[in-house]
DNA sequence: TGAAATTAAATTGTGTACAATCTAATTGTA
DNA sequence: TACAATTAGATTGTACACAATTTAATTTCA
């Protein structure tokens, strides 16, 4: 069984030729799932900020960095504008922030948090331990992934 | 400067306090934007095919599978049929698949792939050793990272 | 057996993503 | 200094992604 089963996997050509389009060899595709899971665990969490993800991660840069450009905003995002345009007009419907015009240069838009955007940060402090229990990989493995992902982000930018 | 470096990490407790809202202490970030990022490498080579990743993956399974549900195919992918109704559609529209109720179980809803969609694997197998050379990543840190994303699949869905 | 519960897809509505294009402002340079 | 090139955002069009709801078929079980 063992000897048949090491042939077949050497021999078996008609399988071995479309190896690399299945499925489970892919790198890509547990990647998108991941993302995409993960994400969505957020959702209850997010829900009780009246945010989305993306308007999670907008509002992180905001937090961090004060007041920002849209381009700059898209830089740390990798998002561009026909991404953050929408996010932006919706999150300053929702108050969390206000957007408006370079005084220096008119062509940039400089987004920044409102007071009600600062307040926010105070519920979304509570959701990183509470999502890390939902996620729960040791912490090497955590460690690990971090490096690989931002050695992949690295490689993807050239 | 070693000393104070280090100490203001340990005593600013004004940073501290969000250190775990920093868009760099995510993981779930670093996944999103590599997921998104290697999709869009995948565009040119998926053009040359007509085809989108997530038409892509699903011809993946069909492939694989010859004929599946749909339901079958959201479990493959990790889409519901919001996702895959009209990218199913499409597919078909496209001539690379069809699509019949099932004659067991008239709920169900059978798709395969058609004569040009099966003839579309032989330029797919042309696909992942052009993206392998655009990510670049050691032998040992992809087959980390695979592993790594499967934990966090399977610890997600708990 | 027949109504209630379950299941499979499809539909609807909201919110991204991104390529391509457009407009307006700024910069570079002949 | 005009004018071409560049840059910043916004807009448009296409394609997901998913929650919630709907419709139709099948199962369960009282």
């Amino acid at each position: 069984m063992d000897s048949t089963e090491k042939k077949d996997i050497v021999s078996d050509g008609a399988e071995g030729r479309y190896d690399c389009i299945k499925l489970e060899n892919q790198l890509c595709f547990p990647l998108y799932v991941c993302s995409k899971e993960i994400v969505r665990r957020y959702k209850p969490f997010l829900d009780e900020m009246g945010i989305t993800y993306t308007q999670y991660i907008t509002m992180m840069v905001l937090w961090e960095r004060g007041s920002v450009t849209v381009s700059r905003l898209g830089e740390c995002l990798y998002l561009d504008s026909g991404t953050l345009t929408p996010v932006l007009k919706t999150l300053e419907a929702k108050g969390l922030v206000v957007r408006k015009r370079s005084a220096e240069d008119e062509r940039s838009v400089i987004v920044e948090a409102t007071e009600a955007g600062m307040a926010l940060r105070e519920q979304a402090v509570t959701v990183p331990p509470r999502m890390g229990a939902c996620v729960n990989l040791s912490q090497e493995d955590a460690m690990e992934l971090y490096r690989i992902l931002h050695l992949l982000i690295d490689n993807i930018g050239k």
